[in-house]
DNA sequence: ATAACATTCAACCAAAAGGTTGAGTGTTAT
DNA sequence: ATAACACTCAACCTTTTGGTTGAATGTTAT
């Protein structure tokens, strides 16, 4: 746990795993839009694989970064844990009626918020 | 959210939130469980207080820190923005049935998994 | 075979985190 | 008034974090 919140708590690393979201990347690619060298983004990536929040799968040369959904279901259900603490306004079964508007797949451009950088 | 997930990261201030959804507490009871320096603690809770996640009530020579719940919904928000990603097997309806089951105030004695150490 | 590419390793650095001790500031009790 | 209590501040120390650069490794393309 001490693991997955501290991955959680970069910018940086946050941004990488929204990007994962849409599709599986390589290390070059995900280090693109950052300021920072790729050196630094390698350390980032690795930081997510011990807290196992993302996957590799190297092919040759590159090596493909996937999400993992393990890490992310154990934040929620610590937070479940407290959930009658803080639950009632939107709470699990709101969520639920507004996650069964879109059981596609994949990131259905869900501009519904606050456009793009919701971090 | 940086602060959030940060103060999150460490296992001493993730077992002072849990001792705080009992009931609010001044620090040296907060302080009684732990291995370390009052000092110690008084620190980490300047840490949970920065991310907002505890209040305090100042009562003359001692400090009530108490849970807030804004932090904690904003980790919720931060992964429903990802829901649709890993949803599935233990979705928010599921959570909503199993929290349906204990809508009383406060910790229910919730042995149903792994004892006490839940952190 | 050689060059370009994709990535990691290693050494280094500054700043932050997590802890310590000791002194300081109020507040309550006697 | 004095002592005990509840805390915080400040200085210090060590380890970790987030970044850098430069060299090293392995892979594909020519």
């Amino acid at each position: 746990m001490d693991r997955i919140f501290q991955a959680l708590a970069d910018p940086t690393r946050r941004a990488i795993i929204k990007r994962l979201t849409v599709a599986p990347q390589r290390v070059t690619d995900l280090a693109e839009p950052f300021d920072m060298s790729l050196n630094a983004v390698s350390k980032h990536l690795k930081t997510l694989e011990k807290a196992e929040l993302i996957d590799r799968d190297n092919r040759g040369r590159t090596s493909i970064c996937s999400l993992r959904t393990e890490p992310l279901q154990n934040v929620q259900e610590w937070l479940d844990q407290y959930a009658h603490f803080w639950g009632s306004n939107l709470d699990a079964f709101s969520r639920h009626m507004e996650q069964a508007s879109h059981t596609d797949g994949i990131a259905k451009a869900d501009n519904t918020k606050d456009g793009d950088d919701h971090e």
